[in-house]
RNA sequence: GCGUCCGUAGCUCAAUUGGACAGAGCAUCUGACUUCGGAUCAGAGGGUUGCAGGUUCAAAUCCUGCCGGACGCGCCA
């Protein structure tokens, strides 16, 4: 891609005049502003400064080495020092009519593919799956999507809350007050009802409490009857969970849950202990980090006084297994930002454990989903929102829009449509703000037809695509590799189009390197909107010879980079809607 | 109490992590059209980026202090 090849070069003249510079923080970017040029580069400013040179002198000793003629028509130094590239416009054609042979679609796979875990939504067994899941679903299996994109080798990994001492409750429940009618009608929300009678009951009966325990190490000393209602419960979950996933279109190379660990966990504190890194205190086994001023004051259990591990103690060991099974170079941890302090103690422990491991540990976290009076997004009654239910009313309300809009359409694809609007809505909703921030969750903004929204970038593939029936109800055959030669863009919408149409490669990355949908959500949006520009300004099926098939093929690429991208982001895009 | 994150237009959010004049949508007002799908497009008003200092060519972004909010702080996950 362009971006590439200028820094590149712009590296390699950087290396010629300044021999000791580190050549990583010389990149090339899109410019902010289009009347400033094509490409920009700000890195000269901050190496003038680190070696007290005038930037702009600096800046122009570099653009004096620097050879992309063939690539731009003008290359200056501007305002404190930028460099500020201005691309030939056959180059630009040139591209163009590389994505219109199908040689790519404005990104290229990655150089060095990196292998990535990603850990994502991992919802607790024997409990429905609620709103709470879904920021770390959604942008997890988005993450794994542009990663996987860009070439990356993807492995995700759901890691299943199916371990704890909530079982020895629910094997209470289990035992004594299933009703069996419940459970075959939802499963689910029957061993919910079980673990909530059974928990209400062992804070007014400490025999039941007592209970509880006993069933506890029951199972986790293997008792076969305890063993079996466990996995049980466990397949119950497990159907309940697929359900949602599948509408969701997210799907786990692996669901390794907590239980998974346990044969590991013993091995992974006696390592610990033995070298010193966790030591005894309070009869627990506990790692404190006194070097750390942020961690000081907050030392990690890694294994209870009574025994038991908890949840660092399974993470460290779901660490170490996933590292001696897939190698990875990165492990992303999407959950919300009141884990922060537990993934700092998590990862300070595993960099003593391993010293010589390279992967690089990420916690992607994320803000909270707020109502629209700003506090927890709750029902009217105050209940947790399940997942299942935001879906079907995700796509009850889109279905009402694309009736109003559409009547004539037959029920059922209306019911389709409305699923891909409806879902996609959803989920651009949830990926379009800086993940670190908490938003608030409004029907009415996600489906709403203008603005910043799935169903508006969904309206502008759909209209592409009716502009290819409409060609294909005319008989007339279309070629989009055939029209390559002839993509040239001269009126200034199509430039604009055109210009936005390759920086769709340097956003993906963008987004794999913060691991920040919202840049890609954003990109699409201006994308749309470029396109809307163009469509106004340029008659297409209107227009004859050159003009028409130029227009065509902006239309076709820009059709295929709307679909590719909104389908990284995990949305369909609806053929009419 | 300590720590983390945050505070941007009336509202909901951006701002590629220190870059050029802080941008969108909604709402308000004004326009365009014999609809290649009007679920469209153009324009206007609206800001001392919580407050006060500091760092530098450059600060919403970094540092210090205050004000306000959310979250987290050894045996839950």
């Amino acid at each position: 891609m362009l971006h590439h090849l200028l820094e590149t070069r712009l590296q390699e003249a950087v290396a010629t005049v300044l021999p000791d510079a580190d050549l990583s923080t010389v990149r090339v970017r899109p410019c902010p502003d289009p009347k400033f040029g094509d490409y920009q580069s700000n890195a000269l400013m901050s190496l003038a400064k680190a070696r007290g040179r005038n930037p702009r002198a600096l800046a122009a000793t570099v653009v004096d080495k620097l050879q992309v003629g063939d690539l731009c028509a003008l290359v200056e130094v501007a305002g404190p020092g930028f460099l500020n590239f201005h691309l030939r416009p056959e180059a630009r054609a040139a591209a163009l009519q590389a994505a219109a042979r199908g040689e790519h679609l404005f990104f290229r796979p990655a150089i060095r593919p990196r292998t990535v875990v990603v850990d994502f939504s991992s919802p607790n067994v024997a409990k429905p799956m609620h709103v709470g899941h879904i920021r770390s679903t959604i942008l997890g299996d988005c993450l794994a999507r542009v990663l996987r994109l860009l070439g990356h080798r993807v492995i995700t990994d759901n890691h299943l809350g199916d371990w704890g001492t909530q079982f020895g409750k629910l094997i209470v429940g289990w035992k004594h007050h299933r009703d069996d009618a419940a459970l075959a009608r939802d499963p689910v929300a029957e061993m919910e009802r079980l673990y909530r009678v059974v928990h209400r009951a062992t804070e007014q009966d400490p025999a039941v409490l007592e209970a509880a325990r006993r069933e506890l190490v029951k199972l986790q000393q293997g008792d076969p009857e305890n063993r079996a209602i466990w996995e049980r419960m466990l397949e119950l979950s497990r159907a309940q969970f697929d359900t949602l996933y599948r509408r969701l279109g997210v799907r786990f190379d692996h669901t390794l849950g907590e239980s998974f660990y346990n044969p590991r966990l013993r091995a992974a504190v006696d390592e610990l202990v033995a070298r010193g890194i966790a030591r005894q205190s309070d009869g627990a086994q506990v790692v404190f980090f006194d070097d750390d001023p942020e961690l000081k004051a907050h030392p990690a259990i890694i294994l209870k006084s009574d025994g038991a591990a908890n949840y660092t103690t399974t993470d460290l060991a779901t660490l170490a297994y996933r590292l001696e099974t897939w190698q990875p170079d990165e492990i992303l941890y999407v959950t919300d930002g009141r884990q922060l302090l537990h993934f700092k103690q998590l990862f300070a422990i595993f960099r003593r454990w391993h010293p010589e491991a390279r992967v690089t540990l990420a916690h992607v976290w994320f803000g909270s989903i707020l109502g629209e009076d700003g506090k927890p997004f709750k029902t009217r009654a105050g209940d947790t929102i399940k997942l299942a239910d935001l879906l079907d009313e995700a796509e009850e309300r889109a279905f009402r829009l694309v009736t109003e809009k559409n009547p004539a359409l037959p029920e059922a694809e209306r019911r389709a449509i409305a699923r891909q609007v409806g879902l996609g809505a959803l989920k651009y909703q949830d990926l379009l703000p800086n993940r670190q921030s908490d938003y608030i969750f409004s029907w009415d903004k996600m489906l709403a037809l203008q603005g910043n929204t799935a169903p508006y970038l969904q309206y502008a593939a759909t209209r592409i695509r009716s502009l290819f029936r409409k060609l294909a109800e005319s008989g007339e055959a279309w070629d989009l590799r055939a029209a390559a030669p002839l993509l040239l863009p001269e009126a200034p919408a199509e430039r604009v189009l055109a210009r936005h149409l390759l920086n769709f490669g340097h956003t993906l990355e963008a987004v794999a390197a913060e691991y920040r949908p919202n840049y890609l959500c954003n990109y699409l949006y201006e994308l749309a909107g470029h396109f809307s520009d163009f469509y106004e300004a340029c008659p297409v099926l209107k227009e004859t010879g050159t003009i028409r098939t130029r227009r065509l093929a902006l239309c076709e690429l820009t059709g295929r980079v709307l679909q590719t991208g909104l389908h990284a982001l995990g949305i369909e895009t609806p053929e009419r809607m």
